[in-house]
DNA sequence: ATCTCTAAAGTGGTCAGACCAATTAAACAG
DNA sequence: CTGTTTAATTGGTCTGACCACTTTAGAGAT
């Protein structure tokens, strides 16, 4: 019944990717042709092409029109694992989404300079968590800090609705904030 | 009869992101068939495919095998697709692309816990700027942070081939974590 | 009419061959 | 040996076809 297609997306992956071990390529070499990798993994070219490119998107290979495709740095070459697995599975632990959040947040928290209408601000929204947050990391006028906060956090709060610090933790924050803001 | 070949990879995704934007799809929605975009879009069936392909690697389209191709659930994972927005796109500033990194590095220097095994690998990588910062990232064991440097870094990489830190700022940082990690 | 089941249409997955565009290596003239 | 030109190599795109799976519409039975 099944399959005259004996190959797969993600098979076509691993066999690239065991090409390259096995034929103990170093960051910086040259991959064999799309054609020769065709013939070789008994694939089409187009499927190979589809293979490359997901290898391109996790920053594994690169290739240069008229050139080759060439195995990127090592550094990059290291995050095979994770990256490769992390899309793959599309899993994200729970633990590390409230860790990101927290770090983000200590980060602003540091990063921000506690003005007295910033100070003002947090302090009206010392109540509600999510309000509180938010208002530390807008603090940051880094676009894109705040955006990746923004979905994380959306993230965060479509899995767990509990608050992210009590009360007392936030006050204590809120104190902090203000000491350093005005000195003596 | 032949095309003339007036597309490229990332314009072709831009374009399927702009189609999904213009005809207001929502998570759940299925997108045109291949044939019908590779039609609207003026290109091949081929290239739509690689351009779905990134799409699905991003974590934004869903593609089922003989059913069609979806639009992911937004609420997962969103963040993958502000990330590919803003690589795809280039449209963000590349002083906060540059200030992120700087962040997140900070972030990481100031959290992990700086073990003669990690101050060791910090130092066998001093000279080469790209693979201090990785190590110093990977110090953090959350694939999340991982992954959304690793991002942010790619990009970064993309548009900007210098060093983000001189030789001298990434000797001081490494003097300063290893006076951390061994106190009196 | 309604229900069930089957066949056709629709859609993604793969394949093959061709041509275009850019790079690289070889051939050539000086 | 040097610089230029030419041919071969390689990635990028296009076209059309067929396969595998899903959905749907229609025929047939109740």
């Amino acid at each position: 019944m099944h399959g005259k297609h004996a190959s797969s997306f993600h098979e076509n992956i691993s066999k690239i990717r065991s090409l390259i071990v096995q034929a103990a390529l170093v960051p910086g070499d040259r991959l064999p042709s799309e054609r020769e990798l065709a013939e070789t993994l008994s694939i089409s070219r187009a499927s190979v092409r589809e293979a490359l490119r997901a290898l391109s998107f996790l920053g594994i290979v690169e290739t240069r029109h008229g050139g080759g495709t060439f195995l990127c740095e090592q550094d990059r070459h290291r995050y095979i694992e994770i990256l490769s697995e992390f899309i793959v599975t599309k899993q994200t632990k729970a633990t590390d989404i409230v860790e990101m959040l927290r770090l983000l947040e200590r980060l602003a928290f540091s990063e921000v300079e506690p003005t007295p209408e910033r100070v003002q601000a947090l302090e009206s929204n010392l109540e509600v968590d999510r309000l509180f947050r938010q208002q530390l990391v807008f603090g940051l006028k880094n676009e894109l800090f705040i955006r990746i906060w923004s979905e994380v956090n959306r993230f965060y709060e479509g899995t767990d609705t509990g608050d992210l610090y009590t009360l007392e933790e936030r006050t204590e924050l809120l104190e902090m904030w203000r000491k350093v803001g005005m000195p003596e």
